[in-house]
DNA sequence: CTGAAAGCGCTTACAG
DNA sequence: CTGAAAGCGCTTACAG
């Protein structure tokens, strides 16, 4: 079926020249809406396909975004990203564009060699999807195409950042265990590790300091070491009456931890998770937590980098979506 | 940093011509060493980058695969075809290629519209990842750049498929069932809903066969609608002692039905999965499981698919990728 | 070993 | 309203 069809295919078929056929197919000026029906349908009729990459080399753009998730962020039980990345590359289509990934393998990121993609100018501009090191960011901060950050930001750069409210969602949700009559909270969340789990607990302890609870340092957890593996959290010796963990997958492992000791979720203990991904429903009971707004994250995320790479000046800073709480059964009033 | 260098400005700095500069670059013949190590340092010095558009537009091949998954593969709670899309897009990188995932959806499917990256000439080859409508099959089937298929089959067309070893690894898991003393044997999964639920039912149902065990129609449980939606699984009355469930998360809701029940598991009856995904090590106890060689599946596919794009008629029919059997405690000796 | 010429398929700026 | 010319950056086939 109709091999290599070009515009000047079409040209010769009618008689005209590839200009006016080209004209005709994008719509342009200068053609009469005769000639122009007359070459659409004929174009359609002959199984005509633009050459995209022609048309790439004559305006020096790919129309593909690079997409660059840490290897770290894509374990057999982490399919956040990957799904970010699917809205992402669903929703770039809707602009002609379309979305490589590609992971960066830790031995890459410490090693600071910029994706292949990068060397091959295979895109106009990259999405970082994932806290990543910062002398990859310097380097990344340093080439010529427009970057974005999503997920995460870092404030010694200027490079534009979309990120969910993580802040004022943990500020949220401990007010709401407030409510419920919970005054001994703890957070479960290393601190150091991203700044996702750093803006929560702020978000958290913004909540106690508003209604007058003090922050105990034993009932601020960890939950991964510095390279980001999950390391078995430790419950405290004096029980807290809820934990505010900062992560659903984090709130599932509390809660098998919890239940492994013995106590009942939430009668004994309420638990309360972030991001309403799998693990959300996958424990039992199913956790209250906050729901990201996935497709906002892609659609703004896809529209600051494209008008990066129109206007190539544009500075956003940082944007941020806002979550909303899902209301589920593992919080219990006291 | 570096905009925009040339093979010309390379040329125009030491005086040679771009020719002599691509042969270089490229390592063909008609160089002398000398020269090419001394355009290589400049090129380096200089950030050349190559400009694959343009390469691309000249041998008239993208480096591009695109990757096409059907929406309804792609729920919160499945995550296996995104990664192989994930390996297969790691894989791509080391032939220079990449790959461009299209989630194809429902509507799209039914109208049967051809995806965005066709009619842009986005790709050279398609890999068709997930079992996909007939009439789609078929318009797939009708265009110019090679397809495969990944993870299923239709033997009603001529395309080449790479597939997992749902046959086998039925049959061997029932074997090893059968050694552990059951008899009582029940399969779930809907006979028509894909061709892995076959294949794998078919291995299951030899291994009866072979056994000379009887198949009883009321333990061939459906698992799914026609739209491939979980249905309620319901527990046949005469529970057999053992279930071999067509997947993984399958095999998780039937240990839920169960447990709720108030069965213990493996203790009261033995419970197999398969793809050694996620819900494998959420089930309490966790699945004994066949283990999908997912790095070779993608692999495979891309060898398949790149030798199909540089000679055009090569036909492989099916390849068959081995699994292997991971042996956990959801299964007890009777 | 080195380079001038042609061409991949498109689009833009300009001329008629 | 229509088209001839130029050019995007590369590579191949050919000539020297």
């Amino acid at each position: 079926m109709n091999k290599n069809i070009t515009m000047k295919d079409i040209a010769d078929q009618i008689g005209v020249s590839t200009v006016t056929v080209s004209k005709a197919l994008n719509d342009k000026e200068g053609v009469s809406d005769e000639l122009k029906a007359r070459i659409k349908a004929i174009a359609s009729e002959m199984g005509y396909r633009v050459n995209t990459v022609a048309r790439s080399m004559r305006e020096g753009l790919t129309y593909n975004i690079g997409v660059i998730i840490p290897e770290r962020f894509t374990g057999p039980d982490q399919s956040f990203y990957l799904r970010v990345y699917q809205e992402i590359s669903k929703g770039l289509e809707d602009y002609g564009y379309y979305g490589i990934l590609h992971i960066l393998s830790s031995s890459d990121e410490q090693a600071q060699q910029l994706p292949r993609i990068y060397y091959d100018r295979k895109v106009d501009g990259f999405i970082l999807l994932g806290q990543i090191g910062k002398p990859y960011i310097e380097i990344m901060h340093a080439i010529e195409p427009p970057i974005l950050f999503l997920d995460f930001y870092d404030d010694h750069s200027d490079i534009d950042a979309v990120v969910s409210d993580n802040f004022y969602g943990a500020y949220e949700l401990t007010n709401f265990l407030i409510r419920q009559g919970h005054r001994n909270i703890a957070y479960v969340g290393s601190l150091h590790a991203t700044s996702s789990i750093q803006d929560r607990f702020l978000g958290y302890y913004k909540s106690l300091l508003e209604h007058h609870i003090a922050l105990r340092q034993d009932w601020v957890i960890n939950d991964r070491n510095e390279h980001g593996n999950y390391l078995d959290i430790e419950i405290p010796d004096e029980l807290p009456t809820a934990f505010v963990c900062n992560c659903d997958q984090v709130a599932y492992l509390v809660v098998q931890k919890l239940q492994g000791m013995g106590y009942r979720i939430p009668d004994d203990c309420s638990v309360v998770g972030f991001d309403n991904d799998i693990y959300a429903t996958l424990t039992v009971p199913h956790l209250t937590t906050v729901e990201v707004n996935m497709k906002q994250l892609a659609q703004t995320s896809i529209q600051s980098i494209l008008s990066k790479i129109s206007t190539p000046d544009t500075k956003f800073g940082r944007i941020v979506v806002k979550g909303k709480i899902i209301y589920r059964s593992s919080v219990a009033k006291i």
